[in-house]
DNA sequence: TCTGGGGTCCTAGGACCC
DNA sequence: TCTGGGGTCCTAGGACCC
């Protein structure tokens, strides 16, 4: 029997925000950005939510909502730096953590009796360190199942502790929405409601065979969650496993739709080079690339190839990447969003020919240069933006004030 | 309601190989 | 020739999470 802790951090971006601003305190916040702009709330503060405004809601959508609110940018440089803060605080109380995503964690406590006293005294040990040392609020669930911690972490909002004694697990699920179960969201929750399952204990009832005739391996896992195991998927690897990126990825929403090809192509460019900075700070190199196009209408297509020679070169990907766009577009339709993905890791350094050798190392100087600039001036410092374009475009005549993510100097 | 950005995992078909 | 079966890679799309 092992005991695990969720620690999830409560309104984490809104509460980071009010530690550089206090007087947001108590107020209705919006984090995301504007409100007529193009986006979508990244968190709302609980004076926020009480008018309705929840995270993923339209900016639109909350402004009509709740147009007291103060709306602010993100900074997620400061979350991460907040991030680390609560890694800290976590590490220095059990050695076994799991970030599990920017502002919440697992932790195997098991054992730790001796040390802290039994689960929920050692739960309320480790909120009173989390305070004091960031000055933030977290929840924490505990329990014998991590599946069952993060949702018992979920019920005991804001700012409590709840512990959930072993045998009590399907008591405690059974009167919850099953959309409370991770892993289910509109789609499944509205499979389940369609044959009326409404709630846990409802999954708990049915016959295993019945859930996977209907919903395959997926049922078969939430007949499991459904009675508080990890069994299956995520939540049965090992804690404190950490394993790096399995893909890296950058995406833009242009804030009006566009057909203007100059701009689409600055465009590709700016994210390629940002994928591919991403790479090289990783030391990693991809073998697929995969371009994301949405059209006004939303309809969104993707479009991967995979390169025989894997890569960390801004100059290669948005090769890759224009030439991939140049085939898909459906000439003169408008643009919502464009992205570039980098996936499937090289195994271990493969041999290139002299030429690509040579070809390959005079970028890899320049790059590497381009991204000390950025390390010591900012992200806008630099930009090959132009530099990509006037090499691989037969138009070279620009106006650099107008590339995107590119100061005017 | 008019829909971000960065991820993970799963499914499914076709190519290709043995 | 009238047609197996498994494994792996590639590609496209979609659900879901924070």
């Amino acid at each position: 029997m092992r005991t695990f802790f969720h620690v999830d951090m409560d309104a984490f971006f809104v509460s980071v925000e009010e530690l550089f601003d206090p007087t947001l305190k108590g107020k209705p916040v919006v984090v995301g950005g504007r409100p007529d702009e193009r986006g979508v709330v990244s968190a709302a503060s609980y004076a926020a939510r009480k008018f309705g405004v929840h995270s993923a809601m339209p900016l639109r959508t909350a402004y009509q909502m709740c147009p007291q609110a103060i709306f602010v940018d993100g900074h997620p440089d400061r979350y991460r730096e907040y991030s680390h803060k609560v890694h800290e605080v976590l590490q220095a109380f059990s050695p076994l953590v799991e970030m599990a995503s920017i502002d919440e964690a697992y932790l195997d406590i098991t054992g730790t009796e001796r040390l802290y006293g039994p689960p929920l005294k050692a739960a309320h040990l480790l909120h009173e360190r989390m305070k004091a040392a960031t000055n933030l609020n977290c929840s924490i669930g505990i329990a014998a199942s991590r599946l069952v911690a993060k949702i018992s972490s979920d019920q005991a909002k804001p700012n409590g502790v709840l512990w959930i004694i072993p045998g009590q697990e399907a008591a405690f699920l059974a009167p919850l929405d099953v959309r409370k179960v991770p892993g289910v969201g509109k789609v499944t929750e509205k499979n389940l409601h369609a044959v009326g399952i409404r709630k846990v204990g409802d999954l708990a009832r049915l016959d295993e065979a019945f859930l996977e005739q209907r919903f395959g391996k997926w049922g078969l896992a939430l007949a499991g969650k459904s009675r508080g195991l990890d069994a299956g998927g995520w939540f049965d690897s090992e804690i404190g496993a950490d394993e790096g990126p399995k893909s890296i990825s950058h995406e833009h929403t242009f804030n009006e739709d566009t057909a203007d090809l100059d701009r689409i192509e600055s465009t590709l460019a700016r994210l390629s080079e940002m994928v591919g900075r991403r790479l090289r700070e990783h030391k990693l190199q991809a073998r697929t690339l995969q371009l994301k196009l949405r059209y006004s209408d939303f309809s969104t297509i993707t479009r991967a190839h995979s390169v025989p020679r894997p890569t960390d070169l801004d100059t290669e990907i948005f090769e890759e990447i224009r030439e991939l766009f140049r085939r898909n577009w459906k000439a003169g339709a408008t643009v919502r969003l464009l992205g570039v993905h980098a996936a499937g890791w090289a195994e271990g350094g493969e041999q290139m020919d002299l030429l690509g050798e040579a070809r390959h190392e005079k970028w890899k100087q320049t790059l590497a240069a381009a991204d000390r600039m950025r390390d010591k001036f900012g992200e806008s410092a630099v930009s090959l933006a132009s530099s990509l374009r006037g090499k691989f475009r037969e138009r070279t005549h620009e106006n650099p004030a107008s590339l995107p993510g590119k100061k005017p100097t």
